[in-house]
DNA sequence: GCGACAG
DNA sequence: ATCTTGTCGC
């Protein structure tokens, strides 16, 4: 049987686990450069099905100068973990993690539903999955979370930093991806900076407010899931 | 002590 | 996330 207990303090034992693994060396690198032109971007969703347990994930690659998919993935398996806010990452990841490795390409970013850095325990689900894959990672969500933020000017490619009151850092960025529409809020998983990741979101929201890495992975996982649940 | 709380 | 009616606009 699982406690409330065991499940808030699994994550951090997690984590000094893996510190100690990596003693020797950062465990996230919030910084790195911005994807090249023509690299292979991933986007990732999950979808689920409470009810009949089932969860099913999607990871679809688009090349960065066309937006064209050029190929995709999916997983089906049973809800590993139940939705706790800041420990998304147990519930999403085992899916994901089993989509994305069935892709032929290995992805030189992957573009996360959710945060990175910015998190309370600065985890969020893009730095963990960069942690466990090595793949560069961040995170672009639709909601401000824990974090404050003041309305971005109303022009496509305006940002305000977005700050975690508790200490006053800047943990990422709320961006403004269409004129006059509220923005995406944008963090840093592993391998890439702040403003690169924010580069990278512009270059991948040229029409809609989310990338289309992430509308692509959200419509094939949807599929997926009710493929998985009629079938 | 009580809410708020990525998806 | 998921549920869920109507509405405005290209």
């Amino acid at each position: 049987m699982i406690t409330p207990v065991d499940l808030a303090a699994w994550p951090t034992t997690e984590a000094a686990a893996l510190a100690e693994q990596h003693r020797l060396r950062p465990l996230v690198e919030p910084h790195g450069p911005a994807p090249a032109p023509g690299a292979l971007v991933a986007g990732v969703d999950v979808a689920y099905d409470d009810d009949r347990d089932v969860v099913a994930a999607a990871a679809v690659l688009l090349d960065l100068d066309t937006l064209e998919v050029v190929e995709r993935a999916t997983a089906v398996g049973r809800i590993a973990f139940p939705y706790l806010p800041g420990l998304l990452a147990f519930r999403e990841l085992p899916a994901v993690i089993d989509a994305l490795s069935r892709l032929t390409r290995r992805p030189d970013l992957v573009v996360c539903d959710g945060y990175g850095l910015a998190h309370p325990r600065r985890l969020g689900l893009a730095s963990h999955l960069g942690v466990l894959t090595g793949l560069a990672t961040m995170g672009v969500a639709k909601t401000p979370f824990t974090f404050s933020h003041t309305a971005p000017a109303p022009e496509r490619g305006a940002w305000t930093p977005l700050v975690d009151a508790a200490d006053g850092s800047e943990v990422g960025r709320a961006l403004r991806t269409r004129a006059g529409v509220k923005p995406v809020f944008v963090s840093v998983g592993h391998r890439i900076g702040l403003s690169e990741a924010v580069s990278a979101t512009l270059a991948l929201t040229p029409e809609y407010r989310l990338p289309e890495t992430t509308r692509q992975a959200d419509s094939l996982c949807r599929r997926a899931l009710a493929e998985a649940v009629a079938g």
